[in-house]
DNA sequence: ACCTGCGCACCAT
DNA sequence: ATGGTGCGCAGGT
């Protein structure tokens, strides 16, 4: 009675997280090149067959999938991802969504469900006994786009882009007290340019 | 060549 | 303020 897959599954789990590991270790981005590179050193697999698994780890919630800064990375969600989101109708989940879309970085854009996948790896979802997730899940979504953090379009939402900075309601005072700006380059393309409101394509 | 480690800038909370 | 992230580079093997 040996399930060569089922066992295998564990044991390749348990080899993606420790190249995470390894590599977060080191400061570096757990890319799947870098994933692949970690476990070949130990075992002797191609390329395609440890990308595969890791794709397999994704789909099943083994490893959570974030895109960031123009590229995806892995992450062990429990290695650091504790983190608790309460589902209940008084609390408001529209920037836990629009991060969640954030971050899966879908060009075109995600559904409730992948959105509901995501949350659900990268937090310990609790839902409250009454409560529907979905419905719970539509409305934060739709008060994610009414904000101005999400758009609506065919079925998916898409992100759109917002500094989020909006603390500054509080204390809105601007402490340029000294300025170390003498030979520093000036290479710094629009980084100010929120408050556009074209549609993208 | 490969692997490991780190400073520091960048970003979100 | 605080803490996570990862580029770029230095140092070790």
């Amino acid at each position: 009675m040996s399930e060569p897959d089922d066992v295998g599954k564990e044991v390749w789990k348990r080899w993606i997280l420790e190249a995470i590991h390894k590599i977060r270790s080191q400061k570096q981005r757990p890319s799947v090149e870098r994933i692949c590179h970690a476990i070949r050193q130990h075992h002797n697999y191609h390329e395609d067959v440890v990308s595969e698994r890791l794709e397999r780890a994704v789909r099943e919630g083994a490893v959570l999938k974030v895109y960031n800064k123009g590229q995806s990375s892995y992450k062990d969600p429990g290695g650091l991802q504790n983190k608790i989101l309460r589902l209940s109708p008084d609390v408001d989940v529209s920037r836990a969504v629009a991060k969640a879309v954030r971050e899966l970085g879908e060009r075109d854009g995600s559904t409730l469900k992948t959105i509901e996948k995501h949350l659900r790896q990268a937090y310990q979802v609790i839902v409250e006994p009454d409560a529907d997730v979905r419905t719970l899940l539509r409305a934060g979504a739709k008060r994610a786009v009414a904000r101005g953090l999400l758009t609506h379009h065919a079925g998916a939402y898409k992100a759109t882009d917002r500094p989020l900075t909006s603390a500054g309601e509080r204390t809105p005072k601007k402490k340029h007290s000294q300025d170390q700006h003498q030979l520093e380059k000036v290479n710094k393309p629009s980084l100010i340019c929120f408050y556009s409101k074209l549609h993208c394509e």
